[in-house]
This record gives structure tokens, sequence and C-alpha cells, in this order.
DNA sequence: CACCGGGGTGTTATACCATAACACAACCTG
DNA sequence: CAGGTTGTGTTATGGTATAACACCCCGGTG
């Protein structure tokens, strides 16, 4: 599932790289990693960003001021993310228990509902495997 | 607990700044306001801020890079936030049904949850009723 | 008293995150 | 060619957050 290819060459970049990083990453670890390759300053990793948000291939992480590549972009906008402490690894998820709850909660106090930004902290099941098993 | 005032001189500052203020405020936002009170560097707003966190008598609202006073300091650690994009107001929910769905989704990857950040963006109800109803 | 230690504070400097503003090239279109 | 749109490069700046160090106050302790 490639995602459409109509992209620009920076957007390509970041995608690619955010893709094979597997994890979120900040706009600045993206220019350094991409500066090899052509890209010299921030506006540069923001405006490919931007397009990428805009098509929903990338997310923003707002508790980590990152960005993280986005698993299936087939999905919907609401979507929230499960974040490690300990490997740095975000799982996606779309929740639409989550949804329908906070779309009844907002209804009630009268609220008109654009987006809902929701993030986990805790620890992976792989990074809770790795130590005792407390219950 | 009520909000005991065993608080350092600075924590009592930028919390009464923000209960005034009634919304949320960056640090910085709030460092201005207080300078002529004395607060005259990041640092000194930062270290209040961390107390009142710590505490539970201040939030910080991961998609504003802000701070808000906590409405109810007596309910519970994941609770979440309603965000009017127009008059800048944020509602405070406990949202014991979102907390419930959210546990189910963690449980299910293995996701030991730690803390749930919940931000809803939107209009508020003061907001919406100052407009044609465009139904 | 002399000494120590911890908490709160002040200050400087710096790192990190994000965007404004302007200039240029490539392209398409008439 | 003129004019528009889109992507890009570059410089400079604004906004968010913390590291590192110095100082003071105060309470114990010998």
């Amino acid at each position: 599932m490639p995602p459409p290819d109509d992209l620009p060459r920076n957007a390509v970049l970041v995608l690619d790289f955010l893709l094979a990083h597997g994890r979120p990453a900040s706009a600045y670890r993206i220019l350094d990693a991409l500066r090899p390759r052509g890209i010299a300053a921030p506006p540069t990793v923001y405006r490919a960003l931007d397009r990428l948000l805009a098509r929903g291939l990338v997310h923003r992480v707002e508790s980590l001021n990152a960005f993280v590549a986005c698993a299936q972009p087939d999905h919907g906008e609401d979507n929230g993310f499960a974040i490690c402490g300990d490997c740095g690894r975000v799982a996606e998820f779309s929740g639409r228990a989550v949804h329908r709850a906070l779309g009844a909660i907002a209804a009630a106090q009268g609220f008109e509902l654009a987006h809902a930004t929701i993030e986990l902290a805790g620890r992976c099941a792989a990074c809770r495997g790795g130590e005792a098993c407390h219950g």
C-alpha cells in the first residue's frame, strides 16, 4: 500500500525517514537525519510535515512535540496513540468506543467537537515482557 | 484535599494568576504577568508549575503547550479537556466512560497504562450560541 | 557558636520547537 | 512572453523548556 506518490520530493524524504525510524521523531531530529540528503533548514522539514499531516500520512504526537508515520492511512481522523516510555514506540489505535464516549461528553456540554487528541503514556507489552510479571 | 496552603511563595503567585486568568496560559505569559510581582526568569515559573502539577492543582494542556488551574482538585488523575478554539477557555471533565474504554484498549494491547492525555478541540456552547444556527 | 544540609530562589546561558518573510526556480497556461 | 501557482531555499526571529551554578534562609547537631 504505497502512499500516493504524487508527493513532493521533500515530503517523500521525510515520510521515508519516519517509516524507517518506526517511532516518533522531532522535526529537528528529522532535519539532522536528512541533512546529508540536502535538507538544510527547519522550514523545509515543517513544510513537508504539513503536507503529510494534511494527507493523514503522518500524525503529530502532542505530548512529545514529535511526529510519527501513520501505520494505517485508511483509518479515521481521531485516532489515538499508546506511547511506550521505555522504547519510545507508539501503537496507533482507532478506538471507536473512546470516540463514542467523547462524543457523548461533548454533546452533554453543548461542545461542538472538531478534533480529539488521545495519547496514552505507559509501557508496551514488549517492554513489560522483559521483566517480572507482577500479576 | 483542599489546596493546602503550604505552598512556596512563587507557586501561590502562579496559581493565583491561573485561577484569575480562567483559561490556559503559557509559561511565558505567566512570566509576563508576574514580572511586576518580582518574577524575572523562566525557571522560576517552571519550578512553580512543577510543584503545582505534582499536587494536581494545575494541569498541562499538551496541545497548547500551556497550563491551566484545576477546576476541581478532587477528581482523578486522568481528566480531559474540552478546548474552545474561539474563546480559549477549557472545560475539564473526568469522563469515566472514556477511561474505561481507554483501559480496555490498553489492556487488549498488553499496554500498561500510566497516564492518559485527552484533549478535545472545538467550540463551546457559549461561543456556538452567539452565531446563526447553521442547521 | 561553628558546621552542615536541604529547600527555595535568582541568574545566566543555552537547547529545543516552530514560523515569518522574502527570494528564486520550475512549471503550466494563455 | 506575461502571469499564476507550487515547491523550494535562506535568513532571521519568536516561543517553549531546562541545565548549571550561586545564594540565602532556616533548622538541626555537636
